[in-house]
DNA sequence: ACCTTTGTCAACCAAGTGGTTGACAACTGC
DNA sequence: GCAGTTGTCAACCACTTGGTTGACAAAGGT
């Protein structure tokens, strides 16, 4: 897998480490820590964590004999930057802009409002 | 692969299936036209094509002889809610969240610079 | 009807993935 | 030093993936 943009989804496209993802958002874990709610050996997580590390999601660092699992949530960027541009574009052809403008305003909480329209319709 | 948010990520991990997405940004294609840059058989082509429409990501319907694949722009919510769900939250947890606000509306914020301060544990 | 165009299906293959177990490295604490 | 804790590395295995080629289906053009 060359590119990181793979590498991230391809990390991503896994619920167990989207679920790791998710739980590295409250802070940050030790390896046997993020394993105890899967039913795998800890080989197995730390397999997970090393692709999530080579696609930049996350860093470890030491600590005692742990080795604390931090999220880099800057990575997310690349993605939505990627998602975005295309979905703005297929979306203005498809004359529905401000439809999707809307939506993206419902949807999350109403302090990310994105003040920007393209090329609307 | 079972959920589908996994599919679309998984989908979007293989270069040349983000190249056809952005391609089909631009509008419907055929099969053969999908295939044309890339230097693959038509049988892979359509094969990427499938993995593409298991992921909810494009949609085939019949026009004379061709099959014209269509983008289903929608299926990018599915991943900008997860991604910003989480990324927002570590943000937060970070103590940066004034920063990725910014980042957010001006897109292109060189201020990549995160002091880190003392909220981590 | 027949042939061409367009695309899919099936079989196969090499490489990658996600899991296992066993060995072992690094560090702590007695 | 030695034992325990924490985690990684290596080998192995079943399954998936992305590619190939060959056969064939569906629709149009003549």
């Amino acid at each position: 897998m060359t590119d990181q943009l793979s590498r991230v989804f391809a990390a991503l496209a896994d619920p167990t480490r989207r679920d790791m993802v998710a739980r590295l958002t409250e802070g940050d874990h030790s390896v046997n820590d993020l394993a105890a709610p899967y039913d795998v050996s800890l080989q197995a997580v730390s397999k997970h964590l090393k692709v999530l590390e080579d696609a930049g999601l996350v860093t470890r660092t030491r600590e005692a004999q742990r080795r604390p699992v931090h999220l880099e949530a800057e990575v997310f960027d690349l993605m939505t930057k990627w998602i975005e541009r295309y979905r703005r574009q297929a979306e203005e052809r498809f004359g529905r802009l401000d439809a999707v403008l809307a939506r993206m305003q419902d949807d999350d909480d109403p302090s990310s409002t994105h003040p920007q329209e393209g090329t609307a319709s």
